[in-house]
RNA sequence: CGGAGCGUAGCGUAGCCCGGUAUCGCGCCAGUUUUGGGAACUGGAGGUCGCAGGUUCGAAUCCUGCCGUUCCGACCA
């Protein structure tokens, strides 16, 4: 692509409605504009990455059998009606004032109506169907750019069973096409285990990008043996010990206390406050919870909503006067006249005894509760949120919480869609199930602003991955002078034959500018004619995400500059049908990743641990060379030549599978 | 939906408190000189100051309403 000829508004000046990073430099590079809140317009730029994106998410769902759709964004008030998500999604859905129809958010409704019809015996089953589509939800508040949009570009797949354990399979070959997709996009992120009551399901995972953009809170710990949503976190927590002291409970005056630090105070409990049961009251429909944690620790909205349903809310601070007769700091689980309150307590406080709670009267608690002999119905949940810096339950770990934006989620949805609208099928004895379900969304345009977040320097963003618009940047420092701007038009012939390539032929633009340009877009290689580099027969080559330059001799710079791609980065970039054959070459760099494999094993299956690990080396340069044992079977890989990582054969031979997919060549022996 | 801010040329802004027909930078157009890290000089184009109403001899400026937009919170497969 000649930019000359390709529409590319960068700016210099930082957009002043721009707070996080990816925002700013989508729009600084020239790949999107606002239309208007939380709606953006897709320039070409923008569309290239976005569009590559959809390629790699095309190629892994197609790889474990999903098969495309594309489902209307209309749909009728009914069908969501029917499943009840049209309240549920309240105002969140967007609606069309004259007809009864929505702008679809999700599509687990119309593509169960397509699989009513037509999914009928477990003949035809299992299947998964996706689609790459805009979505629109009509968001509260959309913020940070195209993080948090009311149109935007999911990919949305649901796969139908006839068997929970089928619904496994299909579910796990998502968690693996998913860890697939966000590393082949450049990304490091976490899977974590997630909240799935919402979509009335069971399993639920979430891909995380952690990023100070995020607005989700994830825990994870070093070595990764935790990951999950702060909202579903566990951890090791001590349980308050038992005095068994007996001790009568006491009403006593607490005037103006109203918090948990003023209470600490009062009663000179400063640096303890686990025996402060906190009390807060929820509203679940008709009736209510009374919950009790520590007062260090914080309640969970969302593990109650796991146990007492997803409608509980907190309550009003106006309403707890008419629920408890007293307000928020006085409230307790002692002398509730209301019977339509539930005490639970956290697991912490299960039995314990010499609490300090209200009394259910402004301005006076209770001392020396006993919640054995003084609440007998109190029930005990892990209802706590879980703190930075505790241990994991197993107490072999530490936990870290940070935030992270999430990227992807999968779900096994069950039967909630497929009962509510009658898709069912026929058994082999003819006996009629709902279909089993999951549901499996990614978000196109986050991952390319995650990708940004993670991988941004103060010149601009640097494309790693197959997400890069393009390959390599060509740019003919001065185009007046014919003999530079020949050769590099030259150059730009052949080279768009093997790469995606972006040739700056702009005339009449100083080169400050295309090198700044160049830096900010942020293709990976910049290959830079000049009349410094004329003079001594080089070519130079910029790698963006080091800085490192290399000077190639110009006689036979196409080949040598090929081969140096293939060098540093693996021959990923360099298309297939390429006529340049890298192996000709004896390179000169040492390749960051090239190992060999034998291929006497023909069964494997894919496993994920020693992908991942390699993967961490991928920026390294690093040999990689498989072991064998006596009997020449693979039993690890060494990296480096010093690092033996063990793996099975069935491990590399996945390892061989994937790179395969990733357009790597693998180098076998000869 | 609560709280706070902003709206002036394509972009970024000054002016507003204290009323007198709009400042500066970038960009854009023409010309000359430059040409490896966002050039210099000369000349030029471009603005219903978000919209509507009000106060006033006179409103970007003061008042009222509305709209848009950003941030914090609430909310959120």
């Amino acid at each position: 692509m000649r930019l000359s000829q390709f529409f590319l508004p960068t700016v210099k000046e930082e957009p002043a409605d721009a707070v996080v990073a990816s925002h700013k430099l989508m729009i600084r590079s020239g790949m999107i504009r606002q239309l208007t809140s939380g709606v953006y317009s897709y320039l070409p730029f923008g569309l290239r990455v976005f569009r590559k994106i959809e390629k790699v998410i095309r190629e892994e769902m197609n790889a474990i059998g999903g098969e495309e759709f594309h489902l209307p964004a209309l749909s009728p008030n009914e069908l969501w009606a029917q499943t009840g998500r049209l309240d549920d999604y309240g105002d969140t859905i967007f609606r069309i004032k004259n007809r009864e129809l929505v702008l679809a958010p999700t599509h687990e409704e119309v593509f169960t109506s397509i699989a009513k019809l037509n999914l009928i015996s477990y003949k035809d089953l299992p299947k998964i169907w996706y689609q790459i589509q805009t979505k629109f939800r009509n968001e509260a508040r959309p913020r940070s750019g195209v993080l948090r949009g009311r149109q935007f570009t999911m990919k949305d797949a649901y796969s139908f069973d006839s068997s929970w354990e089928g619904l496994d399979i299909s579910y796990d070959k998502h968690a693996q096409a998913y860890r697939n997709i966000f590393t082949r996009c450049g990304l490091n992120f976490y899977v974590v285990t997630a909240f799935s009551g919402a979509m009335g399901g069971s399993d639920s995972e979430e891909f995380m990008v952690e990023s100070d953009a995020g607005e989700d809170n994830i825990v994870v710990t070093e070595n990764n043996s935790y990951c999950s949503n702060i909202e579903v976190a566990v951890s090791y927590a001590e349980k308050v010990e038992r005095k068994n002291s007996n001790l009568q409970a006491e009403e006593f005056h607490t005037p103006n206390i109203k918090t948990i630090e003023e209470l600490s105070k009062f009663v000179n409990t400063e640096n303890d406050w686990t025996r402060l049961a906190k009390s807060r009251i929820f509203v679940n429909g008709d009736s209510y919870v009374l919950t009790l944690v520590c007062g260090d620790d914080e309640v969970s909205e969302t593990k109650l909503q796991n146990i007492f349903g997803q409608n509980i809310r907190p309550g009003h601070p106006e309403e707890l006067m008419e629920i408890t007769g007293a307000d928020a700091g006085s409230i307790g689980p002692l002398k509730i006249t209301n019977d339509k309150i539930t005490v639970v307590a956290d697991l912490r406080l299960e039995d314990a005894d010499e609490l300090i709670s209200g009394a259910n009267k402004n301005d006076y608690h209770f001392r020396n509760i006993d919640f054995k002999r003084d609440v007998p119905s109190i029930k005990y949940y892990d209802i706590r949120t879980v703190k930075d810096g505790e241990l994991t339950q197993d107490k072999k770990d530490k936990i870290r919480i940070t935030k992270a934006i999430e990227v992807g989620h999968i779900f096994k949805l069950g039967t909630k869609y497929s009962e509510a609208l009658g898709s069912t099928f026929l058994d082999e004895q003819g006996n009629s199930h709902p279909i089993i379900m999951g549901s499996y969304g990614i978000g196109v345009e986050r991952i390319a602003a995650a990708h940004i977040e993670q991988n941004h320097d103060k010149f601009g963003i640097i494309w790693n991955g197959e997400i890069a618009p393009f390959d390599v940047v060509l740019i003919c420092a001065n185009t007046n002078n014919k003999k530079m701007f020949k050769q590099a038009t030259g150059f730009y012939n052949k080279l768009k034959n093997s790469v995606d390539i972006l040739y700056d032929d702009r005339v009449e633009v100083r080169a400050g500018i295309k090198f700044n340009d160049a830096d900010l877009i942020g293709i990976p290689y910049q290959v830079i004619v000049s009349e410094k580099n004329l003079e001594r027969g080089k070519i130079e080559v910029k790698e963006r995400k080091t800085g490192k330059r290399y000077f190639i001799d110009s006689q036979n710079f196409l080949n040598n500059f090929l081969a140096l791609l293939i060098a540093i980065n693996v021959d990923k970039r360099v298309k297939k049908d390429s006529t340049f054959n890298p192996y000709e070459h004896n390179l000169s760099v040492k390749p960051n990743l090239y190992f060999h494999i034998s291929s006497n094993h023909k069964k494997f299956q894919i496993e994920k641990r020693l992908w991942e690990i390699l993967l961490g080396f991928r920026n390294k340069y690093i040999l990689a060379e498989s072991k064998f044992d006596e009997k020449n079977r693979i039993i690890g890989i060494e990296v480096d030549n010093q690092e033996i990582l063990e793996c099975k054969p069935s491990t590399l031979k996945a390892l061989y599978r994937r790179t395969y997919h990733h357009d790597f060549k693998i180098i076998l022996p000869k």
